[in-house]
RNA sequence: GGGCGGAUACCCAAGCGGCCAACGGGGCCAGACUGUAAAUCUGGUGGCUUCGCCUUCGCAGGUUCGAAUCCUGCUCCGCCCA
């Protein structure tokens, strides 16, 4: 039922960044695999935010490789710890979100998710179960297993005291909440980013206390955004979203720039390191490609990547037109005259967000109009189709009734 | 509870009575170059019925011909003392 042992860790070394302890994990998988059991790997999911992203992908798939090598997926769903905050992430307290915002992000992301793991096998559960029945006298002895110091050696903490910035009392509890749903879950694994270690160590601590045998910890990298040097985030705008439609995932990441492929093609396709070797000695531009339309495959299946790479190679390698430009029809309301002017069409169509932006764009030389630049952003277009573009994305057929 | 300091556009950060829609940097957008990469260069980056007008500098009032800049109260944040 299980493959080796050996061939297993092969499997979870790949793409992570702690394991902590290999040597326990070794001999977890040679009792499970004695016993035909398999080990129970734990990842909390707090849905805060109602969109996943390629970043999250990382340790998703890691899990999915557990779940490959035959040991059950736990997905722990955050209901209680999202209405805390996760502090991992420095700089600022997180917001805390209502029970009604968990549970609307919490269909999205079961959705987003299950396009990652197989959650016909997933044992998924909520930290509400717990949580919400532990009286206050309870939380105490909770944190009465934990110090000040021992909380406090944790960078970001260490770094914003030391910074006289504000760290509230909840902060420092929420380790030890996630701590806890191990010793509930009985974790033999647990996974989570690099960021997550401190978090995951406080699961080792309380299941010692508990006089469980202690969770083996795996973290995985924070996957690097579009930008290129920042982990991706929503909140920073570089990031690739899974619902993103193949086109977009296309030319998202084909504007990575190369620094991170490496870690791009590791993290986020099951090519084989050789093969990854293979494809960077090559023209690094292929390379990309191959890696976008991987990425899109993954989500959008074969024929569609494959149709927006072509289409991409149509638009930015032959400098020609996308194959498909949508066709917007002008309001008759925003006509005066039987017109409009450019500035206003630019709005209409999406590309700017006010007329002043529109008019600067246009006299700034960015928009083309049938492939003509047009530099008076007051020009009136009366009855006609016209093809209207500024910068590579943007591109539509206007049609002024 | 007491003392001190701070709050400026997406972020950081100047300005301290008129020349301020507000210096500079980052980010972002468009253009050149290119592999829609990096690096570099150029322009732009509050709104509108745009040679002008309107709304912005924590909130609410006040002084003044005129305030982001001065005064009063309030809110929030940080530091120090208790």
């Amino acid at each position: 039922m299980f493959v080796p042992v050996e061939d297993q860790l092969r499997v979870i070394r790949r793409g992570i960044v702690d394991l902590v302890e290999e040597k326990e994990l070794a001999e977890k998988l040679a009792r499970s695999r004695r016993e035909g059991r398999p080990l129970r790997v734990k990842l909390g999911i707090d849905p805060s935010s109602p969109d996943i992203h390629l970043g999250h992908t990382v340790v998703l798939r890691k899990l999915r490789d557990f779940q490959s090598l035959g040991h059950q997926a736990i997905v722990l769903w955050g209901t209680a710890t999202a209405m805390v905050g996760d502090p991992t992430g420095r700089n600022k307290t997180r917001p805390q979100l209502t029970r009604e915002q968990v549970e609307v992000n919490q269909r999205t992301y079961r959705d987003q998710v299950g396009r990652v793991l197989d959650m016909s096998t997933a044992e998924e559960r909520e930290n509400g179960e717990w949580f919400d029945k532990m009286s206050f006298i309870d939380c105490v002895k909770l944190a009465a297993g934990f110090t000040v110091a021992r909380i406090l050696e944790r960078d970001s903490f260490a770094e914003r005291f030391g910074a006289g910035e504000a760290i509230s009392i909840h902060e420092l509890i929420y380790p030890l909440m996630q701590g806890h749903d191990s010793v509930e879950l009985r974790a033999d694994v647990e996974l989570g980013g690099t960021d997550q270690l401190f978090n995951l160590h406080r699961g080792r601590d309380l299941q010692e206390r508990a006089g469980q045998e202690k969770q083996v910890l795996v973290t995985t990298p924070l996957l690097v955004g579009l930008d290129g040097h920042d982990k991706m985030s929503k909140s920073l705008g570089n990031h690739v979203g899974v619902t993103d439609p193949p086109a977009e995932m296309i030319g998202k990441v084909m504007s990575l720039p190369d620094t991170p492929m490496r870690a791009w093609f590791t993290l986020l396709t099951d090519l084989t390191l050789d093969a990854i070797d293979a494809l960077l000695a090559g023209h690094p531009r292929a390379a990309k490609m191959e890696l976008a339309r991987r990425v899109a495959t993954a989500y959008w299946g074969e024929a569609a990547a494959n149709d927006a790479v072509a289409q991409f190679d149509r638009v930015f390698k032959d400098g020609g037109k996308p194959a498909s430009i949508q066709e917007i029809a002008v309001p008759g309301d925003q006509l005066d005259g039987g017109a409009i002017t450019l500035a206003a069409l630019l709005v209409t169509l999406g590309f700017c967000t006010s007329r002043s932006e529109a008019r600067r764009l246009v006299a700034g030389g960015g928009v083309r109009v049938d492939d003509q630049k047009q530099p008076d952003p007051l020009v009136r277009l009366g009855r006609g189709r016209y093809l209207v573009n500024s910068g590579k994305r943007n591109w539509a057929y206007a049609i002024v009734p």
